[in-house]
DNA sequence: ACGAATACTAAGCATTCCTTAGTATCAGGT
DNA sequence: ACCTGATACTAAGGAATGCTTAGTATTCGT
């Protein structure tokens, strides 16, 4: 099964682009990561997350609905009320 | 107040790459926005957010600890949880 | 109004990614 | 076991992108 070809890559040049993606000789352009993020169902932050934790948290956000995301950003912000001062 | 220079670019180059990024004539490589992410004390991915309510939470989330990170995490699970099916 | 410092821009150089072509590896059929 | 086709992988060169340089424009303080 195709990944790159179902983001769009031509099919003659996608095998050896992913494979230099996963190798890490190469990065994707913008514009394939935003493809990817699209066949992943995930917003294209999530591939630039430091670590598995924000990359959890990207993904998750991006299933959400506008009144949930909201509630999930006032709990985000509640959560650093707490501790400030 | 010089912003690339912070980020640990040229002194010579960069005002015009600042500048060239500022009007969308280029995108700064994955190491410069690195470097940009540490001086506005957010995670790198912030800056490929495709939303302002997704660039919030990831700005937010860089500023909580471990406990509270994985308590937002939960949360967030749990909104799926509370929909789905 | 002048000078200095900063903002902005264009053009070419340097670097990076994408394409091509080819080799290697593996699975299924005979 | 052998052949065939499909997929995985790699190297090298071409195409595209960002970075540097140099220069112009603008802003700000005096």
């Amino acid at each position: 099964m195709e990944l790159g070809v179902r983001a769009g890559i031509d099919e003659f040049s996608s095998s050896a682009r992913i494979n230099q993606y996963e190798r890490g000789k190469h990065m994707p352009d913008f514009l394939t990561v935003c493809n990817l993020a699209k066949v992943f169902g995930v917003p294209a932050a999530y591939f630039y997350a430091e670590d598995n934790y924000l990359a959890e948290l990207i993904a998750l956000s991006g299933q959400l609905k506008a009144t949930e995301r909201k509630a999930l950003l006032n709990f985000a912000e509640s959560l650093i009320g707490a501790t400030e001062k």
